[in-house]
DNA sequence: GCGCCGCATTGATGCAGATCAACCTCGAGA
DNA sequence: TCTCGAGGTTGATCTGCATCAATGCGGCGC
């Protein structure tokens, strides 16, 4: 299923190297982990992992897009977590995926085997502090998105989507992947439906309802133009930015 | 605000001391925390922290309920979580609330100002692991909620939450507290509606709806009888039942 | 170039849950 | 004992989003 690939750069010219679970290792940490990291190739919508199911590998995602979903039986579909690249797949002494993890473009990712990660982790406090942070801050975006989906309107919640991936497609230093009023989607309607508990109409309705309104611009179905940022936030229902710097 | 009370029982006594954050603290390990930890007591209806603003301490819940609730300034108000017993208030590395926290019964808290207790955290292997580990149980309970929230009808809502209830009152020797099939709501219909995405009326009626099928019975207000366990994890739309063991 | 397929948009209609409103229940305090 | 208020229930009506259905559109294989 997954594709083993050639050789990626070294960690040092990693794309992920400062925002991903060895952000804050020394050298010595980073060749000990590069020691035993091997790299994975997905193309768009093969499984990654299937909830219930063993998960030997942990994981950072390098580049693309993969989503995390649950869902019942009769079909209904949540998606309880979009990862991009830096974001970290697996959990530290759990050998079961929770989740159903789907890669939705051609994906890399950087491994691990579960166990002699966990032994690596006695050992490197940096990327067992990192991990915990992250995992604290997931838990906080999960949390703005109960919020979302338990109060807000369709249209609130479209625009927060947006928000959220200009948001995260910020560089730590302060730059911008590409231009700054110009958003790729990384998921087809359905996927940003299932992200925000609303059908594909009504993803399409309000999208159109907001680019009648001025809001934003459509390129083509997966580009979005935002005019003024400003003016997107204003219709997220968020009181304040969230903490952004612009 | 806060009511600093009485000496409680030693750690050894202490009712959350297998399921905390010292759950797995030796008993060197425990002296230490037990040196630098005090007590506060709050009354059903007391802020406890505020968004946004400084949170010195963090805690562990003893005694009673609390609510982590995240709001948009038109009042619409979504809860991102119950804390009940054991569970664990504030994030080492973040000296500001990311949430409201009120008390909505008699609380105590096993307090521990932050930066003594991120030194100690240094230190200690086993607080440090079980904190991961609490960290990851929270994100993957918030994540279930998510696809309530998302995709669950009102009836499915108020099934969950009952056997939510239900489960977290099994004590970790898998005995349980109090009768078996009744369940003693911590949280008034408000405090449900909030967590549920719904309106105090749809909670209502939905009860009452439960208690004509034969699913519950109401006992009062507060208290409610499940004659079958099963069936109540029938109206829940989970697949399965998430790991019960009864 | 043509037809097909996956994805997206748009329209008509239905319904679950919100909203608005009245009333019930019970306990605390005078 | 009465009152009052917080919390809860029930009913009537409204509405935002889902559902059902048709159409549009761009890319790809042939």
């Amino acid at each position: 299923m997954a594709i083993a690939s050639a050789a990626l750069p070294e960690c040092s010219d990693c794309p992920i190297r400062h925002r991903a679970v060895c952000a804050r290792c020394e050298p010595d940490e980073l060749d000990a982990l590069s020691r035993i990291k091997f790299y994975r190739t997905y193309d768009a919508g093969q499984t990654i992992a299937i909830r219930g199911e063993p998960l030997e590998t942990v994981a950072s995602i390098v580049r693309g897009t993969a989503t995390l979903t649950r869902s019942i039986e009769d079909g209904r579909t949540q998606l309880v977590g979009l990862l991009l690249p830096s974001d970290f797949i697996g959990r530290p002494g759990r050998a079961e995926a929770q989740y159903d993890i789907t890669a939705v473009s051609q994906l890399t990712l950087c491994c691990f085997h579960r166990k002699p990660f966990e032994d690596l982790l006695e050992e490197m406090p940096h990327v067992r502090e990192r991990l915990l942070e992250m995992a604290l801050d997931e838990l906080d975006a999960a949390r703005d998105w109960m919020l979302l989906l338990g109060r807000k309107t369709a249209r609130e919640r479209i625009a927060s989507l947006l928000a959220l991936i200009v948001k995260r497609s910020i560089r730590p230093d302060g730059g911008v992947l590409g231009d700054k009023g110009r958003v790729e989607l990384p998921i087809t309607r359905e996927t940003m439906a299932n992200y925000l508990g609303l059908t594909i109409e009504t993803v399409s309705r309000q999208l159109t309802r907001l680019r009648k309104d001025g809001i934003i611009q459509l390129e083509g179905k997966r580009t979005i133009l935002i005019p003024d940022f400003g003016a997107l936030l204003a219709e997220t229902g968020d009181d304040d930015d969230g903490g952004m710097i612009f």
